[in-house]
DNA sequence: GACCTAACGCGAGATGACTCGCGTTAGCGT
DNA sequence: ACGCTAACGCGAGTCATCTCGCGTTAGGTC
């Protein structure tokens, strides 16, 4: 996170540019802290940083602009656990995730970057390449896996780390509540065992290709196969 | 969508005003399609709708409120799947959340919800309130499951199907691409292997209550149950 | 150490979101 | 059919957000 790294082109990277930038950023940093998003405004940034207002407008645009360079100043250094086992790997990397967000502070930047994707193509853009990055280091640990013999062939490290992951992001932007360490280890011990049972290899499609361990895996087959085609439409489940 | 309920203590709760509001909501819908939330403003809707500006103010307040009562006219009727196996009813659920996410409208509608949280606390209650009840009507799958005998017993339902969407969102608003049938069928069978396994039932704390159909589960256990602890402190993972 | 210029501070001005008060319309009771 | 009043339309007014131009400061360079 001080990983000041100036911008390629900047042809004044020393001294008080990178100053401001990080009085700036920390100020943005702080501010989610106290009341999240929605306490984040230009004037308290500038207010807490002692930068002023114009200053800011100038380099970061907006508000979004912020959230987007506090979080790309993020993405220094993941540590990859590596802990013999797979499920050793998704347990501590999920306890991570949940130490990380039991943070207010990330948890407002979280918040906060998934509202400013939703309002600006160039934060999307940030969000994406982002967790795109993340899901490709920490996925290395599925393929030291399979060759440990773990897995069965061709699963997916993008998808295994996607739902050791998912369930964090439901609890707190959907169900809106604090993740705890229960949720970190369901979460991992999920993940777990449908890699196992081979939920995230290729397979063609349907997951009928699964190979799971337990018996009384092809009932309810027929029931909703023919439902195949119905994404296309619009019917309103909810 | 179209059960334009009035207000309870309204006192005019015929015509006029039952009109107005479906136009401005279906205006709301319309607009998030077109554009998702960045497009959503009060000008916008007022134009689409033919309603003014300050009656949609003095109603509504913000947009956000605009957005949350939209979200909470969905809440009437989930239909429930009721293939015969949990394995049939999840992956139908799956595909009719796949169907609904498919629609522009309703992904922006999600988009706007969860934003709209970040900076209202209202809206964040009505979020929480509308994800619990759903989670409450598609969770009845799970005790019939249970009876069936197709689970481990306790297993905790809101967990089932939170485990069941959690991909979904993740997909939407964390990865930000768009959903699809393969996604709803892995989501699916991933929920089904975890609940069979037993990682969905209360089992005290860690998940070292784990039932599973395969073998080595207890690999790993050893190197990672020492950091429990370790959720509390502010470390920084990424 | 002296010059050059990118970046910053500052305040005035523009833009757009939001509110208020009043006159009008139309649902609802009698 | 008539009156009552909640809800709406309308435009002016207020306020916060955002931009612009100029003078100043301080890195970088010779």
């Amino acid at each position: 996170m001080s990983t000041a790294q100036p911008p390629p082109g900047a042809s004044r990277p020393g001294g008080r540019t990178a100053r401001t930038r990080q009085a700036v950023l920390d100020a943005v940093f702080e501010e989610l802290g106290e009341g999240g998003y929605a306490a984040l405004t230009m004037e308290g940034v500038a207010r807490r940083s002692g930068v002023h207002v114009a200053t800011i407008y100038r380099r970061w645009r907006s508000v979004e602009g912020l959230v987007c360079e506090l979080m790309a100043d993020l993405s220094g250094g993941i540590p990859l656990p590596d802990t013999g086992t797979l499920r050793g790997d998704l347990r501590a990397l999920a306890r991570s995730i949940a130490a990380f967000y039991t943070e207010p502070r990330y948890c407002g930047l979280l918040e906060a970057v998934v509202s400013a994707a939703a309002r600006q193509p160039e934060a999307a853009d940030v969000l994406r390449q982002f967790f795109d990055q993340r899901l490709r280091l920490a996925g290395s640990m599925v393929p030291r896996a399979a060759a440990r013999g773990e897995l069965p062939e061709g699963a997916d490290p993008d998808e295994v780390v996607a739902a050791l992951g998912a369930p964090f992001y439901y609890r707190l932007l959907i169900a809106r509540r604090p993740v705890d360490i229960r949720l970190a280890d369901r979460a991992a011990e999920a993940a777990w065992v449908a890699a196992r049972a081979g939920v995230f290899a290729p397979a063609a499609g349907t997951a009928d290709g699964v190979r799971d361990g337990t018996d009384a895996v092809r009932d309810a087959a027929g029931s909703v196969r023919d439902a195949s085609g119905s994404v296309g439409d619009t019917a309103d489940p909810a």
